[in-house]
DNA sequence: TAAAAAATATGATATATATCATATAAAAGC
DNA sequence: GCTTTTATATGATATATATCATATTTTTTA
């Protein structure tokens, strides 16, 4: 079992508020999970019990609409905590959390969590300030939703996937959506979202092969998305 | 000065935790201001050195798009807190909150409420609390904004101004927006917003009367908005 | 490896929604 | 009260987007 002390969660999260004894107090009741792409972590409707570190791997936060698609509402990174909202609201879970790739989590009961909240204020007010941050995000989402066309929502979320979760070797964003994924970020029909990607490629914007997508230009993609 | 005891706020929002000791603290550093309908509270990129208590009136927090058009993005009613999430996150101010109608409100200093927080955890609970359940509403926002056509949307936003904001003694929704306004909030041209108005008028669905609106047939609307 | 299934792509067409134009009604200013 | 401005309404039309159909490619499975 490792201490938690050099984990990514740790650096990038609320969780850098704790000192050494809280590190060591919860590092002997997580319990570490793997989960293989495409399998949730949880689904909406759940009840959770804790929260998530994502150590390694992306997934996407999603929620079954009423016409039957399901909307991706936001990608999270390793170095993130999953579940924070529903713990502390006492809700089941509102979205469905997916891996987008194989990932590695850790699971923290609440009542731990909930002790940390008590003992320390730092982190209370990290754990605050992250969920304010996901609120200004979701508002803008909102807005993006609301007023643009599903041309810029596209560029828009090309952008997104490059400056959040980066490229690989070759160029291409790290972050593979199928098609009908990332119709459904856009809040799309999945033959638009193609026909879209189809243009882009044709205007030189971007570049297809297969799944990858490479962006060659990222300023005009950004003037697009407005 | 009133003494914050008796306050709608203190029944209704995260102030609900204080103690009179607490509640006299605050009642002394509080401010109180009218704002004339369509007049601002508070505008996007404003620094707001404190929270804003509604004691009465409600308005609309909306963001300007690229597109030149304002979302509406969600409407606040008495016994509500405004501005948290920017005093938290030490940011601006996301979006813009303009009174629909006469309001009353009260402004409490950044410096008492970071007090509360250190000293109150029922306090900060509860306001980690309302910020998650708008982080909810949120989220589910962006859902209906991908995935519902503008006809769903118009009937899902007539539920919820009925729902959340009550009619007047003739029926018609106590909340009244301009057909520009609605169209804001639900993300089309004003011009289809009366469209789908008329359409369901001439259906029965609801009853036009200028700008009062009065929904005949709640059920059949929930049908529709899915 | 072959066969089957799923994902991607693209054309044809239907539908929803935006835009432009103009009329009427309501509100604001004088 | 009248005039001017603004909001609401509706028609005509353009455009964006969804849907249906089908071909091709890729992935999965046997």
């Amino acid at each position: 079992m490792s201490k938690c002390e050099q984990c990514i969660v740790r650096q990038f999260s609320s969780l850098k508020a704790l000192n050494k004894d809280e590190l060591l107090k919860m590092a002997n009741c997580k319990t570490s999970y793997t989960i293989k792409k495409g399998e949730p972590i949880f689904e909406e409707g759940d009840i959770l019990n804790g929260v998530y570190c994502i150590k390694d791997g992306v997934c996407k936060l999603s929620k079954l609409s009423s016409n039957g698609k399901d909307q991706i509402v936001k990608l999270v990174k390793s170095g993130e905590l999953l579940g924070q909202r529903s713990m502390i609201s006492e809700e089941v879970a509102n979205l469905s959390a997916i891996a987008l790739e194989n990932m590695e989590v850790c699971f923290i009961p609440k009542a731990e969590i909930l002790g940390f909240f008590n003992e320390n204020n730092q982190f209370s007010m990290n754990v605050m300030k992250t969920i304010c941050g996901d609120l200004k995000e979701a508002d803008d989402h909102v807005v993006s939703m609301g007023q643009k066309s599903v041309k810029e929502r596209l560029a828009e979320s090309l952008i997104y996937m490059h400056e959040t979760f980066g490229v690989n070797e070759d160029g291409s964003l790290h972050i593979q959506l199928s098609r009908e994924e990332l119709a459904g970020m856009i809040g799309t029909a999945t033959e638009s979202c193609i026909r879209l990607l189809s243009e882009f490629n044709k205007s030189n914007l971007i570049a297809l092969d297969g799944k990858k997508i490479v962006i060659n230009d990222i300023s005009k993609l950004k003037k697009i998305a407005g």
